[in-house]
RNA sequence: GGGUAGAUUCCGGAGCGGUCAAACGGGGCAGACUGUAAAUCUGCUGGCUAUGCCUUCGAAGGUUCGAAUCCUUCUCUGCCCA
């Protein structure tokens, strides 16, 4: 094991907030293998490259030799983590929240080692929980201590309805602490309250408080606003290696810049091209999760747009029943798993957007016949090839 | 419990009996320009077997030739008072 100090150094990289680096350093002193909690609720299915930059951070703590801690919040998901929420989420259903809580743990395992993460799903205690423990957990927290927090306040000072479970919200993944007897939290910057819940009820508990590490939170595609799923501005781990370069290539270059930080850990050199320096960012993104083979086709596919002949695209075979452009324009999005309303592929039409072999075609009515091998560009990131 | 305001298309938010598939802004999409980036400009943005038809303005009824707009009941939410 690598001594403390030089832990300290590689584990406090790249972290936006440590509460405190003088616990953490204390800890790793000690010499045992610290518990690092991480805890992700399963409203969706899909890790994006907004979680990766905290899941790297785990496996950084799991290379170093501590124990990671992954808690499914199959319980938590239930209420809805209100962080940054201007409204009260949507509830989702038991079924759907096992779901997704068995990809997850899959999709995190392409980043975490498998065999070294302890996995635990909080309904394991929660669902247990008599409601005068509910009643006697919340007497621990004070009404003006939850209040203190900011989409809290925004919202009860724009007239905004704040639901009871959200209060909850807290004090549930802080009690996680308290189960899993974790000396290290991560989560990212939007969960520093939260996760200082858990100090406070541990010391309750008359535990060592656990270190708080928060990361930078990624912001997604359009670069303002944080990466999620809901917004659609997100890059999933599971993607096909075309999309995720595809993605990358399309984020603006001052995002480039956060991106290699946040997620290689990389500075990108100050005279570097733009463009070499994307897609240099986008392959290595790229390779993580897909090799190195994957990237670099996906590379050379990139370089090859131009030239589409040389590109590889989904193959399409005409619909038997239409001959309208209109109608083979929508098999192709149906295709390709993008399907579309007959008007707004009529929109897509007379705007300009379809091609085929670069000529522009604009009237829905024409009955085209392109010849197999054909190029029927959809849009500006699709295309397929007519069978 | 009392009073009061409100629920509109993805979001915010106009509309207050016909000219409303519903102003405006945001977001999204497309085109131009580019480095298939950003910025900027332009257009589009309920659905369809499409110069017309169908469904939509919290829910269900009702008035009317005609309702997002009026009436009744219901559901939900904010605010004030207790």
């Amino acid at each position: 094991m690598k001594s403390a100090a030089e832990q300290f150094s590689i584990l406090t990289r790249g972290c936006a907030q440590i509460l405190s680096e003088k616990e953490l350093l204390k800890k790793l002193e000690k010499g045992a293998p610290l518990r690092v909690k991480l805890g992700v609720d399963p409203t969706s299915p899909d890790l994006h490259f907004g979680h990766s930059v905290v899941l790297e951070k785990l496996r950084q703590f799991q290379e170093l030799g501590h124990q990671a801690v992954l808690i499914i919040g199959d319980f938590t998901a239930q209420i809805g983590d209100p962080t940054g929420r201007s409204k009260t989420r949507p509830p989702l259903s038991r079924e759907d929240i096992l779901a997704n809580a068995e990809t997850y743990k899959e999709q995190a395992f392409s980043i975490l080692d498998r065999e070294k993460t302890e996995v635990v799903f909080n309904g394991e205690w929660f669902d247990k929980m008599s409601f005068s423990q509910v009643i006697q957990l919340n007497a621990r927290v004070t009404m003006q201590q939850m209040l203190q927090r900011e989409d809290f306040k925004n919202r009860i000072a724009n007239d905004q309805e704040v639901r009871l479970h959200e209060i909850q919200y807290p004090i549930v993944q802080g009690w996680d602490s308290v189960e899993v007897r974790s000396d290290v939290e991560l989560g990212g910057t939007d969960q520093l309250f939260n996760i200082l819940v858990g100090r406070d009820l541990q010391k309750s508990e008359g535990m060592e408080s656990q270190v708080v590490m928060c990361l930078p939170i990624l912001e997604g595609l359009d670069g303002v606003q944080k990466m999620s799923k809901s917004l659609n501005n997100y890059v999933g781990i599971t993607e096909p290696a075309g999309e995720m370069f595809g993605k990358v290539m399309s984020v603006s270059d001052e995002l480039m810049h956060r991106y290699s930080i946040l997620l290689l850990g990389e500075e990108i050199a100050a005279d570097a091209h733009p463009l070499e320096a994307k897609k240099n960012l986008a392959a290595a993104l790229t390779a993580r999760y897909h090799g190195a083979e994957a990237a670099d086709a996906a590379l050379a596919n990139w370089n090859n747009r131009g030239n589409l002949d040389e590109v590889e695209l989904p193959s399409f075979a005409l619909p038997a029943d239409r001959q309208d452009l209109l109608g083979i324009v929508q098999a192709a999005f149906a295709s390709i798993e993008e399907p579309k309303s007959g008007s707004d592929v009529r929109r897509l039409i007379q705007q300009g957007s379809i091609q085929i072999d670069g000529e522009k075609l604009t009237d829905p009515k024409a009955e085209p016949a392109p010849a197999a091998g054909a190029v029927l560009k959809l849009n500006k990131k699709r295309s397929v090839r007519i069978a």
